[in-house]
RNA sequence: AUAUAAGC
C-alpha cells in the first residue's frame, strides 16, 4: 500500500495524473492515505476541481485531506473557498492554520493573515516565516523586520526570506550584513543574495560570492550569467555559460 | 505513503 502510494507521487509530480488514476483505481485496498496522495497529486497539477470532486466522494477525510484542498484553493486564488473550508474542517492542526495563512500572503492578503496569525493557537517557524514573507512582499519591511527578530526560533529558511526582503527591497548593505550574520546558508540563500547585487548592476560583488559559495545549482548559473547579460558583459556571460558546461 | 514557508 505504501509502495502505491509512492508510485502515485511520482505519477503526480510529472504531471502522469492519469496513469496515476489507472494505478488508484487498480489498487486493492484505499486507505485515507492513498486517497490523499491522489488527491495532492490533483491540487499539485493545478486540477483543483477534480480535486474537489474526489474530496467530495471520499469516505473518511482526515486533517490532511482538509489541508490539501485549503492549499489548492489557496494557490489558485480561490482563497475565499479555501476559508471556507478551513472554518468547516472539524479539527485543525498547525499546518492547517499555516497553509491558510500562507494562502493569504499567496493572495496579498496580509492583513488578513495577521489576524489569522494571531488568532492560531499554536505556531511554528513556518507560521512566523509566512508573516515575514507577507509583509516583505508588501514592502513593509520594518514589519517584516519585526516579525523577524521576534521569532522564538529561527531557521535557514526564515533567515533566506529576510535577506530576500532586504535585497529586494533595494537595501544591499543590510542584506549583506544579515546574510554574514547567518548561522547556515544554503544555496539558495546564497542565490538570493547574488540575485540582490545583479539587480542592483553589483555584478562584481555578485560574482565574488558566486565563487566563493561551496556549490551551485542551474537558479544560481542562470541568476549569474543573466546578470552579465542585463548588464551589458555580454563577453562575460558567454565566458561563464561555457564554463558550465 | 499524503498537507503548509525561501532564490525564478
Amino acid at each position: 500500500i505504501y509502495l502505491s502510494a509512492k508510485l502515485l507521487i511520482m505519477y503526480a509530480k510529472c504531471g502522469k495524473m492519469s496513469d496515476a488514476r489507472q494505478l488508484f483505481d487498480e489498487m486493492p485496498e484505499r486507505n485515507v492515505g492513498s486517497w490523499n496522495a491522489i488527491l495532492s497529486g490533483h491540487v499539485k497539477n493545478g486540477k483543483i476541481e477534480e480535486a474537489w470532486n474526489i474530496f467530495d466522494k471520499m469516505a473518511e477525510r482526515d486533517v490532511v485531506s482538509w489541508t490539501t484542498m485549503i492549499g489548492g484553493y489557496a494557490k489558485t486564488g480561490k482563497i475565499k473557498d479555501a476559508r471556507q473550508l478551513f472554518d468547516k474542517m472539524p479539527e485543525r492542526n498547525v499546518v492547517s492554520w499555516n497553509a491558510m495563512i500562507t494562502g493569504y500572503v499567496q493572495n496579498g492578503m496580509v492583513e488578513d493573515a495577521r489576524r489569522l496569525f494571531d488568532e492560531a493557537p499554536e505556531r511554528d517557524v513556518v507560521t512566523w516565516t509566512a508573516m515575514v514573507k507577507g509583509y516583505a512582499q508588501k514592502g513593509r519591511i520594518q514589519d517584516a523586520r519585526k516579525f523577524f527578530d521576534s521569532m522564538p526560533e529561527k531557521n535557514v529558511v526564515s533567515w533566506t526570506v529576510m535577506v530576500t526582503a532586504l535585497a529586494q527591497n533595494g537595501r544591499l548593505e543590510e542584506a549583506r550584513v544579515l546574510f554574514d550574520e547567518m548561522p547556515d546558508r544554503n544555496v539558495v540563500s546564497w542565490t538570493a543574495m547574488i540575485t540582490g547585487y545583479v539587480q542592483k548592476g553589483r555584478v562584481d560583488d555578485a560574482r565574488e560570492l558566486f565563487d566563493k559559495m561551496p556549490e551551485r545549482d542551474v537558479v544560481t548559473w542562470n541568476a549569474m550569467i543573466t546578470g552579465y547579460a542585463q548588464n551589458g558583459k555580454v563577453k562575460e556571460a558567454q565566458r561563464l555559460f561555457d564554463k558550465m558546461t
